[in-house]
DNA sequence: TAGTTATAGGTGTTAGTTGCACTTATTTCA
DNA sequence: TGAAATAAGTGCAACTAACACCTATAACTA
């Protein structure tokens, strides 16, 4: 049974504090980047997403591509292949209206979680309640 | 197939930007709630966890019991049946001492995800650079 | 005292997600 | 001409999530 790595604990920990690539945090850093961009495709991509993702941990190839397609079946994106220029041809992706708009909800869902999580370091830091005592 | 449903997005859409019960966010949760109660259970955790989780979503019971399990596999919490008392035996948890360092990591790591999430909705709320004159 | 509700702790199943390795193709450069 | 860089993927086993379902004890209530 293969077991996943976590940097933090090592093999055979099964702990996801890590937390990897989950797509579902590196779909609003691609609607970002397109925003910033303009345009950009896939490869371009997977470079600036080491610079804006929201966990730690390098970004898997595989998770780009199936989330730019994903973004593209959900209309939040359209894609053009563009085959001028150097190098093999780039499928080039550009954010939609709808796109735009789901990137206005990612941030307003990820400005409620920065504050869930905030509360939750405050809290976690505070020492615990009545130890003074034992409770029983 | 069955579909998952998005309170945002309706059925049909498989999206993920509400975030469900994802257990690696529960984890921390628990452990929060056993080191500021000092002891607890299954059943009484799942009241205090709505008021405390970092989703919105409503927590799922079974989640709830297999982190419990999974936390003590590992060593973070110990347990004991209770008799005593009104109603059915219930089982006891307490953190252990790795229990409050693997709590203290967490903070870190939700700290540090805090914290891109708040840079994040910053930058995708600033306007789109450059849109002025169309890129192409 | 029988039936219902509340308390308590789970399990089963299946669809969906993740991690990682692997594949294919074109172009550039030594 | 052969290696490296650019570009876009696919395959699959292991893992995770959602939601329904199950078991049992105790308390309440008609």
């Amino acid at each position: 049974m293969r077991k996943r790595f976590c940097p933090r604990h090592g093999k055979d920990y099964p702990c996801s504090c890590g937390m990897g690539n989950l797509y579902r945090f590196v779909e609003p850093v691609v609607l970002l980047l397109l925003k910033m961009k303009g345009r950009s495709y896939g490869y371009d991509l997977a470079a600036d997403l080491e610079g804006h993702a929201l966990t730690d941990t390098t970004i898997e190839k595989g998770v780009l591509y199936r989330t730019l397609r994903r973004l593209e079946m959900n209309g939040n994106v359209k894609s053009e292949w563009e085959a001028e220029g150097r190098g093999p041809a780039r499928r080039i992706y550009r954010l939609t209206k709808q796109g735009e708009e789901h990137l206005d909800e990612w941030a307003a869902v990820l400005e409620h979680l920065s504050k869930s999580m905030s509360r939750f370091v405050r809290d976690a830091r505070k020492p615990a309640a009545g130890k003074a005592k034992p409770a029983r």
